[in-house]
DNA sequence: CCTATCGGATACGTTCCTGTATCGGATACG
DNA sequence: CGTATCCGATACAGGAACGTATCCGATAGG
């Protein structure tokens, strides 16, 4: 059997049309085997998927595998620093959307929700992302190593959000009645509690949640 | 080699108290399969665990093991059961020492923060139950018919505590200013979060989030 | 005390996955 | 166009965990 005809990469599966297809040989595979691990470690876990489903997900033996990787822990990690990436680039890209330099007109607290919503919602499919992130709490609050990149990687997050709810928050002509640091945390909290317990009870439906975060920051804030 | 000595069962690992020992054997050895599968999940994840670190943690063989349950996650879903049970039991317990029936004097906002905390902290081994749970969730996420049972599970919990919020909330002299159904989820985000956070950053310092979810509280609430 | 049943131990065969060592086609470069 | 290097495919043990079939000591009932 000649060496498996390299499979047209899947036609870019409906996600990442913000990364831009590499050039080198090299790094092609290790990107269609970090696509591919989105999706297995997605559906049935890290620890139970193996190395050979990810390669055969991705049109590869094992072979392209261990020639890129060490473990399926590395992968595992390396998938964790491109996601989040995006997932970072994609936030510093809507603040700017959202809020941009000049003083727009101020927002109606009305909206407060959508603004939330906006910010929050990055990455494309939200479902993936949502299963692999409770993944890697769960290895970093087992692994010191990786815990203690979680906790950086969430400060990074924190520290790129905050002062962000800050303005947004002026620009709506209210101010926090709690540490803005508390606040942020606990509206991020709703969301992601919101939106795993949407998944669970099968509801679609974001404007539940939409109301239910406008609630919460109607009330965490008074007018300035 | 002899049937292997029952092994004076491991002295009871410093947890479960409150359970009375079951009398019949097929009982204990399922509550010993029990306990060793609390721990080793815990540790390793429920994906990663293998049956046989499961028994030979509990002093046992695979035959004993598949003669109680037909699957790991049959396995699981006993355990579930069993600590979920603990759970809303101790829950009852702390319900009726902090407000017993007669009206007690009433509290002082600044100890709102302690109740939450009484509320909340059941588990004996807190970091081993918040693993669990959160493995829980995940297994949930993935697998509908483990979905279904969460949400009741979870529904049940918060039928439990919503009521018994609120009266401490009137004991209080407060009143939420958001849907009460809405506040304690937010007050358990941000006590689980919390937890997990303290769990990352190695903060075994229950004092911040004690002020923290008291702010909170403060916050959402305004006297009645 | 004797016997029947139960429950856990033991001993298999099987399946799946891993990791390495080697081979051969593809790509880059002169 | 030819050659060297790279990189992924293939082949090969080895190991780990699974599930079952069977055995035998322990417990309960008479």
């Amino acid at each position: 059997m000649p060496p498996a005809p390299p499979v047209p990469a899947p036609a870019a599966p409906a996600g990442t049309p913000r990364r831009p297809a590499p050039s080198s040989r090299r790094e092609r595979t290790r990107e269609r085997l970090l696509d591919a691990a989105y999706e297995v470690f997605a559906e049935t876990g890290v620890a139970a998927a193996s190395v050979e489903e990810v390669c055969e997900r991705a049109g590869f033996t094992r072979g392209a595998f261990y020639s890129n990787f060490a473990t399926k822990e590395e992968l595992f990690s390396a998938l964790l620093e491109r996601e989040n990436g995006d997932v970072l680039a994609a936030l510093g890209e809507r603040i700017d959307a959202l809020l941009p330099e000049g003083d727009a007109p101020p927002l109606d607290e009305s909206r407060l929700g959508d603004l939330v919503l906006g910010l929050l919602e990055g990455p494309s499919d939200l479902r993936r992302w949502c299963l692999v992130e409770n993944e890697w709490q769960l290895v970093a609050l087992r692994d010191p190593e990786v815990g203690r990149r979680w906790v950086a990687d969430h400060d990074r997050f924190m520290d790129a959000l905050v002062p962000l709810v800050r303005r947004a928050a002026e620009r709506a002509g209210r101010r926090f009645v709690l540490d803005p640091d508390l606040a942020v945390r606990v509206v991020v909290g709703v969301y992601r509690e919101g939106l795993t317990e949407a998944m669970l009870r099968g509801a679609e439906d974001p404007a539940r949640l939409r109301a239910e975060l406008a609630e919460v920051v109607r009330a965490l804030t008074v007018a300035a």
